[in-house]
RNA sequence: GCGCGCAUAGCUCAGUUGGUUAGAGCGUCACAUUGACAUUGUGAAGGUCCGUGGUUCGAAUCCACGUGCGCGCACCA
């Protein structure tokens, strides 16, 4: 072995050993209990950061431990589309500005999907590196086909129950993303702009947003308030909340175009509610105007003028504000016929950003130029009668293209969170309500989900209380494409189970028993002849594409048939079966489908089966890839009569899937391994040109991963189905930041779709900081890249430093320091296998062989043996008890300090005096089995290096019951004595090496057998232990644990004298303080007995040391 | 404005239902260095547990108020 560990040897050949060993891949038919833990799929074209480093970090030490506790365990992987984030790196990646650019949408497509796989193994290897036990086998996609199958599917069955929407909603229009937002992609930033108080006839209102102020509106005041109407010296009259007039200082620094020092006359003094019904022409920047007076609450008192205009389409508080009044009574249905309901909802700003047409003078500007010019303006005309330059407020800005958002009135697809529908399980409820008794439970039964740390609790509530319909529609490209198409009349159609008719042409050219028989005759001369005939027939179609299997004789009639028509031909051999009478009229899915249903009916389901569809897959996307080029003919033999009698007579193909799913033979993943939404082929239909909210895939994620729409799949019914609740997965283990976003709509998505949720518990870990607390940020140049950090010091050591001392919810402080400590921890373990392997190894040869050690016999065990194997017992219980709590990181402290200080400090010391090469071993290999869920490759490594190939992951995780706390108590005195004696040492300036005599005043029998081990230890010439052991005439005292050390050791006399008084003042405050507490009659009464019994011991013992002393 | 969280050694943080002398890592200081361990060992120093008041036999821990920092939300026209 060398001497130090180097990780760059043995992480990534161990990775690899485990991949190629197959034991990554969970077993849907095992009868293990299961635990799953979906993984948060990171952005496919992103790059590993701290924080994926952090989730998979914790997330691998649940799944190796839930291994090693005997679970079947799936942790499951995969990658993100990230709809806007993707689409905007394709758009600079390409060095354009918009998507625009490209020729058409589906040109866009290819290269964003190209773009997407390029960058799909990178982060795959990245996650890799991490160590972390992922089941590849089932990676998934959110926008892979599968994946796409359930969204289609959902989205079907939510609009169907009424809970999906269209419909026109003031929405966050991102101007530079040019798609809509949702209320959580917004970032608000702080920031100081002019407030305007502009006269609007009498009445003067506050805006910062003067370029708005361009329209017809009502005009609202509060109801309770008084308004004073005055005069000013040029005869102008206005009005002004009576509040602001009588607060003369604040009124003229308001309204700073007024003179402090002339007079104004009161005209009179009128209620808001008064006031209503009043309507009035006015002059605006952009002209006359209408006005109409209303009250309402919403006014502050304490704010402005006490008066206000709105624009319901640009801002969320007006346009709630005028959907309130638009059914109001008292706004008398349309204002007395003075303002229509259309006036409240004018379009003053268009999707570009740029004022309209109602906006006259600055109609076309941008709305930032429209601010300053229609402010010029409104000073121009005299209507600008204050302004405070030092307003401060939040502006919502887009949190990818961090521009401007505008609030605006746009059709979009909404799901409707608060509508009742009937659900399977809870019956009447809605969207809200289901995901409130998730976490709240339902009534009179404990909550579903556990939120860790529970503080999150509230801020779930608080969200999902506040919550409001989810608008889904997202004005991109790059995402799932609404499966929705529209009529000429605009009606909308969903997608049917049903697919586009192309290969409706085919003839039979052999004898189809042959094969059945298992001859593979060559072609007949009838058969050459009837493929000429074929040639003829077909020359009249537009045939694209020849597809054969690989039989002699089919491949010779398609090379035929393909010569005399100038076509290709393609291979598929899972096709071979086919006659092309019963394949005619089917769609390429349906023959997938029904070729993998036929498969697995003959052969069974088994791993044969899965490379038959994968095959198939492939052969069928090759298929896909060439139908555009005309139809398509079959050239094959041997029909599959059963199932394709049941296609052509009853017609309805989801029949036959019922029949499919009930059979226990058939193979998961059949049906879902192809979309079956596809557009209706029929040209007047034009699908909805929207995505769908990238959240809106995520939110299937635990469920569409495992086969979902088929509630009958073997990994749906054995992984979606954990074995603490019933519930869906076992933990989702994400960031905080995003509870809302994902977590909160998986739950949501997951009772609705599956009738459980999707896991039991929620861990929340925190942001990953720099050492100092302080966020990473590429502009502070703080940020540490993971893998930089892999490469330098290893996979474990950054684990280590990422889950030990942090909590969830709370930062995670680290830096290289921190990773550099847990480094040497890595090599400190390393060299103490080492050091076993010396230890065992043959003196002569230094070879030693290699075997998996087993519990020592309880014979002749040493008091330090004794010792190491109570203290390891007690360390695996409570490490075990930390991550059934999930507290990695008292698991992780755990291990740290038991490793080092107490196996490497103590216990290997004590084998360099009084070896024990069984319990050595047996030790070693229980620590590496612990530490395994933290730093996976050093202890594979370790292990193959002393004790076998074999896979650490196998082994049980340790538990053992070898407690002794005799032992562990006289052992702490040994370590005490040890400890004493070199404290003297060191306080005397002795040098280590030196050694010296020392004498322990006792009789126990433990303590004389230990004493070669103390003697070595604390580097003694000599040592006597005795009761009555002869102090040395030159000798420093001290007392443990109620023993007196004698220590040979040159000193000065004043020096010692002074030492031994120090300590007996240390004893007597201790004695005085735990006399005064045992005199005080409350505490012995009240304090429990144990406690004082306790007290009361010390007392005896730190009288007997100081008695000692004197 | 409302809400949540945090405040413990020079730094970053642990600290269970209140219970001996409040802990860890890093850093600092001293000594050692042919060693399983260049990544090591031994020892030491270092704390008004933010402040004030309260509950209690007993408070870092529970309560109230205050101070400072961080975060979230917000009908700020």
């Amino acid at each position: 072995m060398e001497k130090a560990y180097n990780h760059l040897n043995s992480e990534a050949d161990i990775y690899k050993a485990w991949e190629e060993s197959g034991a990554m891949r969970a077993d849907e038919t095992s009868n293990k209990p299961p635990f799953t833990i979906p993984l948060p799929p990171p952005n496919v074209t992103g790059e590993l950061h701290l924080g994926h480093a952090a989730m998979l970090a914790i997330q691998d030490i649940l799944t190796r431990y839930k291994k090693m506790q005997g679970h079947e365990v799936l942790w499951l992987p995969g990658t993100d589309h990230a709809a806007i984030a993707t689409e905007n790196v394709v758009i600079k990646h390409h060095g354009k500005q918009s998507r625009e650019e490209w020729p058409s949408r589906e040109d866009f497509m290819v290269d964003a999907k190209a773009f997407a796989d390029e960058k799909h193994d990178n982060i795959v290897n990245q996650m890799k590196r991490m160590g972390s036990w992922l089941d590849w086998s089932r990676e998934a996609y959110t926008f892979d086909e599968p994946r796409n199958f359930a969204v289609n599917r959902i989205f079907k069955d939510l609009y169907q129950d009424g809970l999906i929407e269209r419909g026109y909603r003031l929405i966050n229009w991102s101007v530079g993303a040019q798609s809509v937002l949702s209320d959580d992609e917004l970032e608000w930033d702080e920031v100081k702009e002019p407030f305007f108080y502009i006269k609007c006839g009498k009445f003067i209102m506050g805006t910062v947003r003067p370029e708005t102020k361009c329209a017809n509106s009502p005009l609202i005041v509060h109801p309770d308030e008084d308004y004073v109407e005055f005069e000013n010296s040029a005869g102008e009259n206005f009005i002004v909340i009576k509040r602001l007039y009588d607060d003369k200082e604040k009124f003229f620094k308001t309204l700073n175009f007024l003179d402090a020092d002339a007079d104004y006359k009161v005209l009179k003094t009128t209620k808001g509610s008064d006031l209503v019904g009043e309507k009035f022409s006015a002059e605006t920047y952009a002209g006359m105007r209408d006005f109409y007076v209303i009250a309402d609450t919403v006014i502050d008192p304490e704010k402005g003028s006490g008066a206000m205009t709105i624009s319901a389409s640009h801002s969320a508080d007006d346009y709630n504000l005028a959907k309130r009044w638009e059914k109001s009574p008292l706004s008398k249905g349309d204002l007395g016929g003075f303002m229509p309901p259309k006036d409240w909802f004018i379009q003053k700003i268009d999707f570009a950003g740029n004022m309209t047409e109602v906006a006259g003078p600055v109609a076309g500007f941008s709305v930032k130029k429209a601010r300053n010019v229609s402010g010029k303006l409104l000073e121009e005309k005299g209507l600008l009668v204050g302004k405070d330059i030092n307003y401060e407020h939040r502006v919502p800005l887009c949190y990818r293209s961090s521009c401007v958002v505008e609030p605006m009135i746009s059709p979009q697809w909404f799901i409707m969170v608060e509508k009742e529908y009937t659900h399977a399980l809870d019956g009447k409820t809605t969207l809200k309500r289901q995901m409130q008794a998730a976490v709240r439970g339902f009534e009179n039964e404990d909550p579903a989900v556990q939120i860790i740390p529970e503080r999150f609790n509230k801020e779930y509530f608080r969200w999902i209380d506040n919550l409001q319909d989810w608008c889904i529609s997202r004005q991109i490209w790059w995402g799932h494409r609404i499966p929705v198409w529209y009529d000429e009349q605009q009606n909308i159609h969903l997608a049917e189970e049903q697919e586009i008719i192309f290969a409706r042409h085919g003839e039979s050219v052999g004898n189809r028993d042959s094969k059945v028989q298992g001859v593979d005759d060559p072609l007949t001369d009838k058969g050459r002849a009837h493929a000429q005939e074929m040639i003829e027939v077909l020359k009249s179609e537009n045939v694209g594409v020849i597809v054969t299997g690989t039989s002699a004789r089919n491949t010779e009639t398609a090379d035929i048939i393909a010569n005399g028509l100038g076509v290709k031909v393609v291979h598929i051999e899972e096709l071979s079966s086919y006659d092309t009478k019963d394949v005619a009229g089917m769609s390429i899915d349906d023959i997938g489908r029904v070729a993998a249903i036929k498969y697995c009916k003959e052969n069974g389901k088994g791993e044969d089966f899965d490379v038959f569809v994968e095959r198939l897959r492939i052969g069928l996307e090759k298929l896909k890839a060439v139908r555009s080029k005309g139809k398509i003919v079959f050239v094959t033999n041997r029909s599959i009569y059963s199932v394709l009698q049941v296609l052509r007579d009853g017609g309805d193909t989801s029949d036959i899937f019922e029949k499919r799913s009930k059979n226990s033979h058939l193979p998961h993943g059949v049906i879902d391994r192809w979309p079956i939404f596809q557009a209706p082929d029929l040209p007047n239909l034009r699908q909805d040109e929207d995505t769908l909210d990238t959240w809106f895939s995520s939110a299937l994620w635990p469920f569409s991963t495992l086969g979902w729409p088929n509630n009958e799949a073997p990994d749906l019914q054995k992984f979606y189905n954990n074995a603490v609740n019933g519930q869906g997965t076992d933990v989702l283990e994400t960031g905080w930041d995003i509870l809302f976003f994902w977590v909160a709509r998986m739950i949501m998505f997951g009772r609705y779709a599956t009738n459980k949720f999707p896991f039991h518990t929620v861990y929340l870990h925190g942001m990953v900081t720099d050492e100092h607390g302080k966020k990473m940020s590429k502009s502070k140049g703080n940020g540490i890249n993971p893998i930089d950090m892999i490469e330098e010091y290893g996979a474990d050591p950054v684990r280590l430093a990422l889950v030990i001392g942090s909590t969830p919810g709370q930062k995670i402080p680290i830096g290289p320091n921190k990773i550099k400590g847990y480094r040497n921890f890595v090599n400190k373990m390393w060299n103490a296998t080492r050091f076993v392997g010396l230890q065992s190894a043959d003196s002569e040869t230094g070879a030693y062989e290699r075997s998996v050690p087993t519990q020592p016999s309880a014979d002749n065990l040493s008091l330090t043996d004794q010792w190491i194997l109570s203290r390891l017992s007690t360390v695996c219980a409570e490490v075990k008890s930390s991550l059934e709590a999930y507290d990695i990181s008292t698991a992780g402290d755990k291990i740290y300090h038991f490793v080092w200080g107490e196996f490497c400090d103590w216990y290997l010391e004590a084998a360099k005096v009084e070896p024990n090469i069984d319990v050595l071993r047996y030790v070693l290999a229980e620590i590496l089995k612990l530490t395994h869920p933290l730093c996976p490759f050093i202890t594979q490594q370790c292990w193959q290096e002393l004790f076998s190939d074999s896979l650490i992951i196998e082994e049980s995780f340790p538990s053992l019951s070898l407690e002794n706390p005799e032992a562990v108590k006289q052992f702490t005195t040994v370590q005490n004595i040890v400890g004493a004696i070199r404290t003297l040492r060191a306080e005397k300036n002795l040098n280590p090496k030196d050694k010296i005599a020392a004498g322990i005043k006792t009789d126990e029998a433990h303590l004389k057998s230990a004493s070669d081990l103390v003697k070595a230890l604390a580097n003694l010439s000599d040592l006597e232990v005795a009761a009555q052991a002869i102090t040395p005439e030159h000798s420093a005292t001290t007392i443990v644990d109620n023993l007196e050390i004698f220590v040979d050791i040159p000193f000065d006399a004043d020096a010692e004298a002074a030492r031994i008084e120090k300590l007996k003042t240390e004893l007597s405050q201790k004695i005085a303080g735990l006399k005064g507490r045992l005199s005080n009659p409350s505490y012995t009464e009240k304090a429990p007995p144990k406690l004082v019994a306790e007290t009361q011991a010390q007392l005896e013992q730190a009288e007997s040391e100081l008695q000692k002393l004197s």
